[in-house]
DNA sequence: GTGAAAGCGCTAACAT
DNA sequence: ATGTTAGCGCTTTCAC
């Protein structure tokens, strides 16, 4: 057909020229390639000498067709653009090149529908998939962890392993650091009721600020993006609060952008206070106080934990793990003591 | 519907099943999943009825054995946490969903090596590959274009399809502002030598500071990276320059940081305009003057080109399309008139 | 329009 | 330790 002179798109090599190459057969080269050890050293020299030469690359399609596994584990995440994911896709990219393994991206636009179709449409192509942030019902998440190996963040279901960010614990040393500077009265700035570390932190705040004798009330829900910020900022300014926790650093960050807007002062007029410490918690205007978390970490903690999943093959569904990763408060510009 | 509780982890459903449950060959359920027209309309019905009934997914690794298309395209970005890459990840991704693709994300860690192998060894796992930065020769790119299909982006190659974001085009308003506010000694700080557009932003600048009759120089080069902004800034107070158009906003949101700690006044000593316009270029403290990329746009359009290089298999090489898309230079706080 | 048959490249029992 | 033999699930000639 396309035989060009200088012969490209060639015919690609397989295990066979290899093996012909060689002398051996193809099973010997199969398992000289992806099993050292099953083999004679001297002939795997050979064989991996020649693989060499021949410039041989391995087709994962048909190893993943007849082994079953594909090499490659998902990420999910709810919203590409929120940068909470940068550490969580950094750290699984890292852990997982590591391994061997490729890293398929899913943006799940914070939908359950959609996260569960791509999920079940993808099983067969993946050996494992990681959901950072899923919005999927207690029930669907245990089912489809019997469709395929599976590591969720932040996200507490039995019978799923899970690594989770202590937010919550966290939130306790921030009212503790607001209730120092003075505040009595703290807002919770909700974050979409579907996130399960929303509700998680809200419980935290409730009852640390029971702890201390101070109000907690709640604002919102908002969804978590930056533009919300501004609706969550008039709220929490309606409530004549002095002080606020918010559900993430990027509905904080639109806050700060809103508050300024208006001519209210923080920390002046209302501390505040955000999750996770993001890209950009830093050298937002006033910087931000805020729960560090160990993001990246997180990322590649899911990873080793989904590998011993996938090489342990533990028979007993109940032996589930779940690694809780600590927090700690960040103060910077954003919080201040009671005008 | 669901599967019943005895019955897990039961032997995925194949197109055999389909064509047993139907009474046709295996073959006329293969053509009427993937493409329909070539079979009767009424057997067509039936098969997607058995299909729907039976929950088919169709295994992707054995399609792509035999048919040689795996329904993959890798997106390969330099470091997957500069913010820059969320604007293409975020447009290839819809594109490519909306196509029926999925996206394979690679990060290159600013390596041509680690591109240039990733890339060949995945080489037949994939149906195209958008390079979003790549540090790779003309040489090794025009060589790896013909193994694979490939778009580059910010990259302009002969025979390979590109889509370029004319910022250079963008440093002639960003020059006529500043001169405008009076500055006549313009600083460009240089980003990694090994990217493309660094050396392209110079040279507008350069020329484009030529015709305006002020002077042009030259600082750096420095990663691209936030944490390199300090010695960028340091290097530009050293100058005694008023102003300076930064490599990217990364770096330039870097300096802020350092200028601020130096008490060094943004716009008043130095004025500071960036490039891209990413994400935080609109809170960072000032808010930084930037040239506003289209880069969502980009990702979009790059996948656009590399889904019709698949179906067209235009035969003529030299028929290269080159997409060039503007930006424009947005004004805010980090800018200001010579003191 | 549909069926039969031959693989795609590799791995995984079984033999030896 | 190595060779033999079947497939994995699908697409794709090639007949009919």
């Amino acid at each position: 057909m396309e035989e060009l002179p200088s012969a490209k798109r060639a015919r690609p090599v397989t295990i066979n020229d290899i093996a012909a190459l060689t002398g051996v057969a193809p099973s010997t080269v199969s398992r000289a390639l992806s099993k050292p050890g099953r083999v004679n050293h001297a002939t795997r020299e050979r064989i991996e000498a020649a693989a060499r030469e021949l410039n041989y690359v391995p087709n994962t399609q048909a190893r993943a067709l007849s082994s079953g596994r594909t090499g490659t584990i998902a990420v999910l995440v709810s919203a590409i653009t929120n940068p909470f994911y940068f550490g969580i896709i950094r750290g699984t990219q890292q852990q997982l090149k590591a391994a061997g393994y490729a890293q398929l991206l899913i943006d799940t636009e914070d939908s359950g529908e959609l996260e569960a179709a791509m999920l079940h449409k993808m099983r067969r192509s993946l050996d494992g998939a990681i959901l950072a942030a899923s919005r999927l019902s207690d029930r669907a998440l245990a089912a489809l962890a019997t469709e395929i190996p599976l590591v969720t963040i932040n996200r507490n279901v039995r019978g799923v392993q899970s690594v989770i960010i202590d937010t919550p614990a966290g939130i306790g040393q921030a009212v503790e650091h607001l209730v120092s500077l003075g505040h009595r009265d703290l807002i919770y700035v909700s974050g979409p009721q579907s996130s399960w570390p929303n509700e998680a932190r809200w419980q935290a705040l409730r009852s640390s600020a029971a702890r201390h004798g101070v109000q907690a009330r709640r604002a919102g829900p908002f969804p978590a993006e930056r533009p919300s910020g501004s609706a969550a900022a008039d709220a929490v300014v309606n409530t004549k609060a002095t002080a606020c926790i918010v559900f993430n650093d990027l509905l904080a960050i639109g806050m700060l952008t809103r508050l300024r807007e208006r001519g209210v002062r923080v920390p002046g007029d209302i501390s505040i206070v955000g999750c996770d410490d993001i890209f950009g918690a830093d050298f937002c205007h006033p910087t931000l106080t805020t729960l560090t978390a160990p993001i990246e970490q997180a990322g590649r903690v899911s990873v080793s934990m989904l590998l011993s999943l996938l090489t342990d093959r533990l028979p007993d569904q109940n032996q589930r793990r779940c690694v809780v990763l600590p927090t700690h408060l960040t103060v910077r510009e954003s919080s201040g003591p009671i005008a």
